[in-house]
DNA sequence: TTACACTATATGCCGTGGCATATAAATCAA
DNA sequence: TTGATTTATATGCCACGGCATATAGTGTAA
């Protein structure tokens, strides 16, 4: 296991290798049963609850947000459209904008797929989040995503 | 920030985006460095450095490191291959498979790639582990990462 | 108003991964 | 040994993101 190297320092790439690999996992577990339920992939699940969250964002919201291109964000958006899960409304104070809400349909999706994930979620984070060590490791990596925002690390081009 | 519930319970959606976040923005801003120093992205990184640690080992073997499909990692192979930075050795014991290794190309790669990363990824990653929780929250991921392994959680079709 | 820079989004081409399938080889049953 | 099953990899088609570029709209200065 990476923890610590020798020297009592934090072994950071062993972190990142650990951090990848869980990641890539659970979203693909979680990718499974979205799409086995509710016909979506848990990108287009973090979407449409944003868009619950913070109705009338833009694609540039979207994409700062999750740290992703605004074409490719723009792209998204056109197929959770074309699905009739989102639309596209003009944006009266500025026209090359368009402001994003979820439909009817979107907004039943999105509640019926949040139980499927935070459900799922939980089990298969399953007891490794219960000790002691827990509730530091959630702080820490609070603070490491605010920390890279705060610094807009990692942000595509377009 | 994402911490803890009202409860004092653990907010595991919010760990989970937390994770992502960090993830993308990581491996975005590791891409661009790697790139443009040495020619390759981080998933090409962590595949050539695996193939130094672990020589003559399978295709299937990287799937199950990284967690990726089989189909992909064969053309993630071929891709490296094809630039002359692995080669696929024939397996004198089961004629299905090759054993793969580096180049010596290869291998010049990625010890100045990883120069590169490690000094990337600190800089990165910067004061946000130094912290009393940092060492908790290194050994609760790597915990998390072993159960999904033990659990084959997450683990791609074909 | 007109010209010019800037911004927000959309689109095209490419690389990469998932999934289904094909192929070859190994293994097993008889 | 032969035929059936399983295993390991490769390949084809599709979804999706990065990056470059195109297009439309905004703001600014003359």
């Amino acid at each position: 296991m990476a923890y610590k190297s020798s020297g009592g320092q934090i072994d950071v790439p062993g972190f990142f290798a650990d951090l990848v690999r869980c990641e890539t996992r659970l979203y693909n577990a979680l990718n499974d049963l979205l799409r086995e339920r509710h016909g979506i992939v848990t990108s287009q699940f973090e979407l449409l609850r944003y868009l619950r969250d913070h109705p009338g964002s833009r694609v540039a919201d979207l994409a700062a947000e999750f740290a992703v291109g605004v074409g490719a964000t723009s792209k998204g958006v056109d197929r959770l459209e074309k699905q009739g899960r989102v639309v596209r409304q003009p944006n009266p104070s500025d026209r090359r904008s368009s402001l994003l809400a979820l439909t009817d349909d979107g907004s039943r999706l999105i509640e019926a797929a949040e139980e499927t994930f935070t459900r799922g979620l939980a089990e298969l984070v399953g007891g490794a989040l219960d000790d002691a060590s827990a509730a530091a490791a959630v702080h820490t990596l609070a603070k490491l995503r605010s920390e890279l925002e705060r610094r807009q690390i990692g942000m595509p081009t377009g």
